[in-house]
DNA sequence: CATGAATGAGCATTCATTCAT
DNA sequence: AATGAATGAATGCTCATTCAT
């Protein structure tokens, strides 16, 4: 901790103002006065906290994939049962709604995986790791007689994962799918892997102080 | 007695540059100059055909949402019985590894979608189309009797247009999951929706001439 | 004339679009395009007839200068008397309105004379030649007795065209000054400085023929 | 902490360098780079300062118009009787020589009023309240029995205005008439029209430090 | 004779970056 | 610590000009 307590906050505000911009103007077309803006400071100023404006999207984007991961995992483990476990990890994983700002970068940084190695590495990680939430849940469900798999886990989870990107998309993109429909399509494609009816229970809402946490500033 | 008008060709001549240096440097980065050298011309050349860029990328997508979907609806065709078409379907929306021009230019342009109305329809209308056709699909081979419908064929569509879209992201980021893997998750699903084991049928590869038609350069 | 005729009708035609591009856009924003537009012809026939478009541009304006004069001269030539000439005069003088090709012209080179010597020995020119004609006939008037001058002849010549220049550019401006108000003004001036009652006699207004020889295309 | 504001001293220092570009190139070929080099600063610090250069151009003619309106206003206001203020006007509002800056600036925007609606609207104020200065004054003398009016206020204001305009043009541009010249046929028209005899006056030359003021760099 | 194609010089403008304060 | 000033590199675009047909 040799960097003053001071500058961390500042390095925080504005990547809280960076998230911000890049949903607002798009990865591909912020400057950095927009992310001035965003922080009511001067340009100047955040290259005075980041000389290299990439170092800055780069740790919003690990941030995010971080984020994205632990948030679902949290919602995850408030849940007692393997059904409850399951319903909460589709409803971590949807957007919101069309702002929804972790599932908006992700999407805005996804073009970059083909050209960044690193990133697609990142980007390859996070799907990993979504897909072994759901295939641990699978598999423990299974073993506790809560399911009854109708394909093997990993491929199941696979699959519940690939629709959650795909349908995330039309959600913040704002075109066929609804969210509630996105929903339902995952429910129901759960219920089937898992042998068990699904839409019977009470959805499970993100709770208010996750999604604050989503977009909250970290200083 | 005045030069013969060659605009056409060179227009699409352009586009196909202009579409290689899209992939090869990324929407937001290409520049005039990327798309001429591509072409073989001079920067000036580009802006002779086409005044703004906006204009020639604005072109290049809408002819990549028509012609995604042509190729799947003319693979589909040349299939005799619902399962080959569906198997058709599946092969033609995959793409065909990590350099498949038409994809790669799908999601290069895809985050711009949140911002731009014009483009939010028109990937709102490709998903629709794609989802209208294994609709079609499902409910003809199921009247047929070829198919015994898991569940509603407007959402088994819709699911598999899904499952499509996010496992071409990982194929041509190059992440975790292969082609191979993805056309079996697939085949796996459309078996359960159509109450059919399609795994036994030989797959139906893209025609190689397909392939080069659809990056060939008309000039 | 070695150059074939058609190259010189070519020539005046292009002269003519360039006089309406030249009002339309004005001389400072003209383009070849502008000009080939108004001449219905490609570009590159422009150049291929001035291979400077300075040529054509000084072309015009010497011919503007040159018709100006001989349109006012030829007005005055038509009316015997001298209180007939004097108002035959002011008419041709004053721009027809808002759009008079020729005066609008003139004002558009006026700013250059500054800058270019030729060009304000061309504006001298138009001057001192406007002011010989009023002076003459002011002093043809003196001596057959019409006029009794209330000031030198060349004084209160020079005076006219100044009046009229100033006027002129109002109405093509379209600021506070109407063609009447300029008239009256001028005519005003005029039977001070003659010591005759202008105001009685009927205009003499611009004939039609002149008018459209003035925009008329040489060709 | 922050650097001081200097915005308003720069914005001012490069005006003056615009308006001595201007008169010097033209206001139709004058470049970025001009202004910038006779501001003794960077081409990128003129965008810093205006970001369209139109904003500047614009500004310029508007400050043009109200100095050019002021500036005679006090010259006026110096001097005590009705005489005195009128040759004065007239002094004021002809120029200095053939390098008259603000005289060169009006001459500059001047065509653009055909074309420029706002332009127009200012090239008129700026008429009328000359004008309006002329009639007012002239007004005052024959109330105060100095002046024996020989046409109404308003008209023989206007022509003295319009005289003004006309010669002006011809000294900026170097044709034939001389500063001295126009002076004494602007006195002469004002003679005739206050039935005085101007002439006999001292002339009262523009004030020194009125010259240096006009054209002085603020900054 | 005429023009469409092609080019490159020239331009305004954007923007990250440097620096003095 | 923070920022306004200043700059120059980069870029899209305009446009006169050249040339092949």
């Amino acid at each position: 901790m040799a960097r003053p307590k001071v500058q961390e906050q500042q390095r925080a505000h504005l990547a809280a103002a960076a998230r911000r911009a890049i949903v607002t103007h798009g990865l591909a077309h912020v400057r950095i006065r927009d992310v001035a803006e965003a922080a009511g400071m001067s340009p100047g100023t955040v290259t005075y906290y980041y000389r290299q404006l990439d170092e800055l999207f780069q740790q919003i984007y690990e941030d995010a994939v971080d984020r994205f991961h632990r948030q679902r995992a949290q919602a995850m483990q408030r849940q007692a049962d393997p059904a409850g476990k399951l319903l909460a990890a589709i409803d971590a994983g949807l957007p919101e709604g069309q702002d929804d700002e972790l599932c908006c970068l992700l999407y805005e940084f996804s073009p970059q995986a083909r050209r960044r190695p690193g990133e697609a590495a990142l980007r390859r990680g996070l799907f990993d790791q979504q897909a072994q939430l759901y295939a641990d849940l699978l598999a423990a469900g299974a073993d506790q007689g809560a399911f009854a798999l109708a394909l093997p886990a990993a491929e199941a989870a696979r699959n519940l994962v690939a629709l959650e990107d795909a349908y995330a998309y039309h959600i913040i993109a704002g075109t066929s799918v609804t969210r509630g429909q996105a929903r339902d399509y995952l429910v129901g494609y759960a219920s089937y892997a898992t042998g068990t009816d699904l839409k019977r229970r009470t959805p499970s809402p993100r709770r208010a102080d996750e999604i604050a946490g989503c977009v909250a500033d970290h200083g």
